[in-house]
DNA sequence: CTACTGGTGGCACTGTGTGTCAAGGCGTGC
DNA sequence: GCACGCCTTGACACACAGTGCCACCAGTAG
């Protein structure tokens, strides 16, 4: 009840927030005009997101747990190359689902990549990600995460995969599809992921 | 002349920062107290940096475009995995020189690893090295950058070798050979930057 | 001596983010 | 109905980053 209240402000806050960013630029808007445009109070804002780009990223940031939520699911027998496919490619399939979350992600992440504050961030996210895909590939495999450079740069590679994947889509004109540009991007680092040495 | 005491200006104000910075924290330490400890005005130190984060990346901020230039220098004949190992190991065999050089930049690299807002700023910088080795590697192998993922993510690959690398070696206690770590870390992306399908 | 130049400090201003406090809606027990 | 906490909100003040502007003070050429 109090919980749906919550919800239902910071749903206000962001579409806000997205409309006025994506249409404006990030630098030129100020907290001050999306709050006039929600109608609520500068205080309230802080109250919801920590800072004006967490309202663009948080869009985002539950991917993360997702990715590693999914490759602590796949069968352990599984090469890695195919379980981390699996892993990020669960956030990746909400955008294929509906195309209206489609169009939308689409502008944030357009906004993002072309944002240098908030490409920062995105990649601050995902190196709280990379840590988490580490420890659970570190446990998968019976690895040393401290001393074997395996487990971090596996997670390092899947997310530059995941990476590469958003900057094709978000650049091209024509529906790519996602799972086409996936497949791809796997394939050029799965020698790597699935190689004997790890 | 004017240029020498420039640079005098411009280091006093980049050792006073990163005194303070190391010592008690990215966060707490405020531009004024840096300004206070280098005897200068405020005004000043924000026309040497463009900000406090600035300070201690500039630091390692010409590794990038020499990463680059020696990618380009490399024999076109070598496998991607021998190139880019040596074009990364450019900044790296700075630190292996003079032991003196070698513990201010592990100061400097721990301190950019365990401040959110430094990382950021280093994983920013990276993106414009991605980008420079990504164009110089497809101009290599005849390669489309804009459809082909493989440039991306091999420069991508070896950024995330040379980040592994400076992560062990930042947290060894003991002197780990930088060399045996890069090594270590090029092996286990090489089969994909070396692939066939490439 | 005067005029120009480049670096500097002081000042005011915008914008982000935080701490604090008073006021108002809301459910619960009396 | 009424008083009591509980939570949310808005408002004000504040610290700090970063920028624009202007006056000052070298040195230097005319």
């Amino acid at each position: 009840m109090a919980e749906r209240k919550r919800q239902l402000v910071a749903d206000e806050l962001r579409d806000a927030a997205l409309m006025l960013l994506a249409t404006r630029g990030f630098d030129v808007v100020t907290v001050d005009d999306i709050v006039a445009a929600a109608g609520m109070s500068r205080r309230t804002f802080f109250r919801y997101f920590a800072s004006k780009e967490d309202v663009v990223v948080r869009f985002l940031a539950d991917m993360g747990a997702d990715i590693v939520a999914e490759l602590a699911a796949r069968p352990r027998a599984e090469p890695p190359s195919v379980a981390l496919r699996h892993a990020v490619w669960v956030p990746l399939a909400a955008c294929t689902d509906h195309a209206d979350h489609a169009e939308r992600a689409r502008v944030v992440v357009r906004l993002i990549l072309d944002t240098p504050a908030l490409q920062a961030r995105w990649l601050e996210r995902q190196i709280q990600w990379r840590a988490g895909l580490a420890a659970e590939l570190a446990a998968r495999h019976g690895l040393d995460p401290d001393t074997d450079p395996y487990p971090r740069m596996a997670a390092g590679m899947a997310l530059l995969a995941f990476d590469t994947v958003l900057q094709q889509w978000q650049a091209g004109d024509d529906d790519q599809h996602l799972a086409e540009l996936t497949d791809r991007a796997f394939a050029v680092v799965a020698p790597a992921l699935d190689a004997p040495t790890a």
